[in-house]
DNA sequence: ATACTCGCAACCGTTATTGTTACTTGATGC
DNA sequence: GCATCAAGTAACAATAACGGTTGCGAGTAT
């Protein structure tokens, strides 16, 4: 089993939906194509509607389409809509009693908020269309 | 349970080490004062022993001790030990069939080793013995 | 009315991690 | 030599996260 699949299973959703933005698609076409099931698209795709990069509509002639156009959807978009950090966080004590446990948790949350910032920065220089 | 605990638990204890370097700790006092269990402390310590970051002795008076000089110790050779990324990597697909996939992957595969190399860099940066 | 699609809740199986027990290995003190 | 102490390690349980699956409800087009 894999771990952050969510991303990948957007972003690739999102590659192909920047390549054709009209054409509607149903979740067990993309669950098909990305060796997944429908649910679990739903689950991931559902993510990105509430974020609004993507619309759904329900019955006939129903599935998923970008709500935007794919030059203005960035991969960061994507990321913080899943809401699911690939930069691991510290935990913090409950009780910070340890003024070494202190000083540490301050300079590594600090680095990791850097290095999340510095993330985002990245994955926003590059939109959906320019992966199609 | 927390996640990501490794980290915390090294970082905690080689700060402590720092402040007293030639004093030896046993798995028990080091897991007491942690919150957890010798066992546990013994499989997190026993990496950095293998990194060369720390002996241990076993038999009476026996126990942890810095290897090396608290200055000599950077936040990076504690991360590198434990080989435990707190950057996610992107799962690669068994089958590349897909062109977008591909794309998408070596793409964000990239800013990923970019944002890990930065991690590292900016944890080299501190010593443990400016954590005591 | 029927068929189709998303939305969502509930559950199972797998995996990763921590916690725990028990035992072995090696060093120290008597 | 022998008891004691501590690390080393294997094995297992407990917990949590995640993907996969089923079932059902809600909404829409034909």
């Amino acid at each position: 089993m894999k771990r952050n699949s969510r991303l990948s299973l957007a972003l690739h959703t999102l590659g192909h939906m920047a390549a054709e933005p009209d054409r509607m698609r149903t979740s067990a076409d993309i669950a098909e194509h990305a060796g997944t099931n429908p649910v679990v698209v739903r689950r991931v795709l559902g993510r990105l509607r509430k974020a609004g990069l993507l619309n759904a509509e329900k019955g006939h002639s129903g599935g998923w389409r970008l709500a935007r156009s794919p030059q203005d959807i960035t991969l960061a978009d994507v990321y913080l809509a899943l809401d699911e950090s690939l930069i691991a966080t510290v935990a913090e004590e409950d009780t910070p009693n340890c003024a070494v446990e202190h000083a540490l948790h301050r300079k590594v949350s600090s680095v990791m908020a850097d290095i999340e910032r510095s993330l985002i920065e990245r994955l926003a220089a590059t939109t959906i269309a320019e992966m199609k």
